[in-house]
DNA sequence: GGTTAGGTTTAG
């Protein structure tokens, strides 16, 4: 409350006066005693310092350079606060201006100041110059000892101390008046219940609870009938340490006031709440993870706030996460990036992790006086059900904090020094990014977005009759939905469209082909064939190791070449009942070999797998090479999501009845997550309205072409080509282009800075007359 | 020492 202290002596009466002055002093200052000689003090005090009487001295006045004079009529021992510190009081009274109503102050010094101001002010005798009254008793409550009363044992009228466990509480939210308000409701061995509704402008003033089960002890909490019902509500000098309720763990108060006594008496009455608490309420269960989330449930959840945005009026963003990823999918709330608040680039990284809360109405205000960074616990969260329009079958999760404070909805920050704040930080630590970051998702991938803008005049398209170059495989129960509508609504969403091609990426259409892991989402290159003469060059140093020959599962074959260099190539022909297979049905094992006889032997071979010898057994190469060729399909693992085994896992495939040798039975065998062929394109659709990009991922269905062969096949290569052609050609007018009719979804994306609605085609194919 | 809210889900 006030800055600094001056000690000034008084020849006056015999009384001790004190001199507190609001100045700039830093509240280590140590006490100087003045003399004062004929009411005036013999040094004069700065000239900047302006006396002040004690009505001045209020809350959210500015005290800087101001002091207050008053002689000590009042003072009390030493003595020392629960957590150590020296706490001393005294009273001052204006003697100058005595008429006024208030003209003493109780004033609490703390620590070394409390005690240098003890030696100067007490000495062995003090001053009494009015009587003691029991308010002055009342604000002294480190000279007092409490008593509680038991909850059955409260009536109407009266202000009391009391414990309890918390069975319900709001955490304290901006009311309609002037203050903060709480409602706790208590409960205790008695088994009565109190509902407390507890105001004030100060939040830490509002007692810190943080789940039910917690315990409390409130003092001088004025209890009243309301509505035939009795209830508590907050006075003056109400005063509250909260507790953790779990038996057994450390009692450490959180205090809404700096000065409380706690004595080892009171750990007693602590403890036996919780161990009552514990087995006499229902405290909820283990708390609900992001990952735990059912559609429909209200939960509690604790976690970190990432970035945070303003809505409209009456909503407001807040992007959270708690290192486990949501088992469903949930809404992304559209918003620009320079609205968003937050680490843009951390926001990004996390994307796959972070769900968009919306927090409604009363919850609005508090939300935007949350910091960035800080720990949440959001109560009576509501992960809503959803799915977009006519679409029962997409499912999705909007997370909603409602409007008002029913079942204690709201949310508080907790601190740093909370337990669950510790492990949670301890867990996101621990969270491996790289797990969830996708370095290029499908989801957010993008191929160049155009820059060139299409005036829609110079596109003005007459809708017409016409026959549509591509077809629905389903949905066609969707109405037809305008370009621009579908740019101007929110996502996600689908919709059935009518446009035509203006134009697409990649042009060159073999850089279309990616390859796509559907374990990490991510997409890559395929790998070109140098890549893999490398890798055969380098494990072709490894000698095959003889060792490894003839093993009961597969027969060996070994030779040496001269050319193109000198080299011991092995191939091995695996059993299937003991015997070695005709060729089309037969797996081989090759070491040392080159592409170029790699490839040959994959003409005569059902397939064949690249290897080298190691001490124990064989194993595949390095995940940039294929780990299984057939025919002309060279089959790639990913690099993150494979764990490989050791070649001897083949033996149990070569047993089974049947053996198909299907990539995928083969790879699930060795260890490798397959990835697969897909084309990935990017068309700039136009349908008079507006203009749209979307992306394409298609494994086979959009072009009838499987991805996976169009790479060693010419006459694929020249089918795609042709297809595009007829869909889009920039030597033809727009007017003759032909229409598409295709399904596309819109989703959000945040990459880099900015948030932003995409689109993708599915279930969509072209027409067979076009193909 | 005045108001606020006084437990029981929004409906976005």
């Amino acid at each position: 409350m006030l800055g600094a202290w001056r000690g000034l002596r008084s020849e006056a009466g015999g009384a001790r006066a004190l001199r507190v002055g609001a100045a700039a002093d830093k509240a280590a200052m140590p006490i100087h005693m003045l003399k004062i000689i004929s009411g005036a003090p013999e040094t004069a005090l700065p000239s900047h310092l302006q006396r002040v009487d004690s009505k001045y001295l209020q809350l959210g006045c500015d005290h800087a350079n101001k002091y207050f004079k008053g002689t000590v009529t009042l003072s009390y021992p030493l003595i020392k606060l629960g957590n150590g510190t020296d706490s001393f009081k005294i009273t001052l009274q204006d003697m100058e201006n005595s008429c006024s109503r208030t003209s003493s102050i109780n004033i609490l010094l703390l620590g070394k100041m409390a005690k240098d101001c003890a030696k100067v002010v007490h000495q062995g005798i003090y001053t009494k110059s009015s009587p003691i009254t029991a308010s002055e008793i009342a604000s002294t409550p480190v000279a007092l000892k409490y008593t509680y009363t038991p909850l059955n044992h409260l009536t109407g009228g009266t202000t009391v101390n009391l414990y309890g466990v918390v069975k319900f509480f709001k955490p304290p939210y901006i009311s309609k008046g002037t203050d903060y308000c709480s409602v706790v409701t208590l409960v205790d061995q008695s088994n009565v219940k109190l509902t407390c509704t507890l105001f004030n402008g100060n939040l830490d003033a509002l007692p810190k609870i943080y789940k039910i089960g917690d315990i409390v002890r409130f003092h001088r909490i004025k209890i009243r009938e309301y509505n035939g019902q009795i209830q508590g509500v907050t006075s003056i000098g109400f005063a509250s340490l909260t507790f953790d309720g779990t038996p057994g763990a450390a009692i450490i108060p959180r205090a809404s006031s700096k000065l409380y006594t706690f004595t080892d008496e009171e750990q007693k009455t602590i403890e036996e709440l919780r161990v009552w608490g514990s087995s006499n309420l229902s405290i909820s269960g283990p708390a609900v993870k992001l990952s735990g989330v059912q559609p429909k449930l209200y939960f509690d959840l604790t976690c970190q706030l990432i970035g945070k945005a303003e809505m409209d009026g009456s909503s407001f963003l807040l992007k959270v996460w708690d290192g486990t990823k949501c088992s469903y999918q949930s809404w992304k709330v559209p918003v620009e990036s320079r609205d968003l608040e937050g680490d843009k680039v951390l926001i990004h990284k996390l994307r796959n992790l972070t769900v968009d809360i919306l927090v409604y109405d009363n919850h609005v205000q508090l939300a935007k006086s949350l910091k960035v960074g800080s720990f949440l616990r959001i109560y009576s969260l509501h992960a809503k059900q959803a799915c977009p329009e006519n679409q029962a079958d997409v499912l999705y999760i909007e997370f909603h904090l409602h409007g008002g404070t029913g079942y204690g909805r709201g949310f508080g920050v907790l601190p740093e020094s909370n337990p669950d704040v510790k492990e949670l930080k301890s867990f996101l630590d621990s969270v491996d990014l790289t797990e969830h970051q996708n370095v290029e998702t499908v989801s957010s991938m993008e191929l160049d977005s155009t820059s060139d803008s299409v005036s829609n005049s110079e596109v003005y398209l007459e809708r017409c009759q016409q026959l549509s170059v591509t077809v629905l495989t389903d949905h066609q129960d969707l109405n037809e939905t305008a370009l621009n509508t579908i740019l101007n609504n929110p996502a996600p969403q689908q919709y059935r469209i009518r446009a035509k091609l203006r134009t697409f990426k990649p042009q060159k259409l073999y850089q279309s082909i990616k390859l796509y892991c559907s374990k990490c989402n991510s997409l890559q290159e395929v790998p070109d064939g140098d890549d893999f003469d490398f890798i055969l060059q380098d494990s072709a140093a490894t000698l095959p190791n003889p060792e490894l020959h003839n093993k009961l599962w597969y027969d060996s074959a070994v030779w040496n070449t001269e050319h193109p260099k000198q080299r011991t190539i092995a191939v091995h022909f695996v059993k299937h009942n003991e015997m070695v297979q005709e060729p089309g049905n037969c797996l081989i094992m090759v070491e040392g070999g080159t592409q170029k006889e790699i490839m040959k032997l994959t003409r005569r071979f059902k397939g064949v797998i690249p290897v080298r010898s190691m001490q124990e057994d064989l194993e595949l190469l390095d995940l940039s090479a294929p780990f299984l060729l057939q025919g002309k399909i060279r089959h790639y693992g990913c690099k993150q999501c494979s764990k490989p085994k050791t070649i001897k896992s083949l033996h149990f495939l070569s047993e089974e009845e049947h053996p198909s040798w299907e990539p995928s039975e083969v790879a699930q065998i060795l260890g490798i997550k397959p990835l697969q062929y897909a084309f990935v394109m990017e068309f700039t659709l136009v349908d008079g309205t507006g203009e749209l990009n979307a992306y394409l991922f298609d494994y086979e269905k959009f072009f009838q072409i499987p991805a996976c062969e169009v790479l060693s096949s010419d006459l694929l290569q020249k089918k795609m080509e042709a297809t595009m052609n007829s869909l889009s050609s920039p030597k033809r007018k727009i007017d003759d282009l032909p229409w598409l009719e295709c399904v596309i979804r819109s989703y959000t994306v945040r990459d880099g800075t900015e948030q932003r609605v995409c689109y993708q085609i599915f279930d969509t194919t072209v027409a067979e007359d076009v193909v």
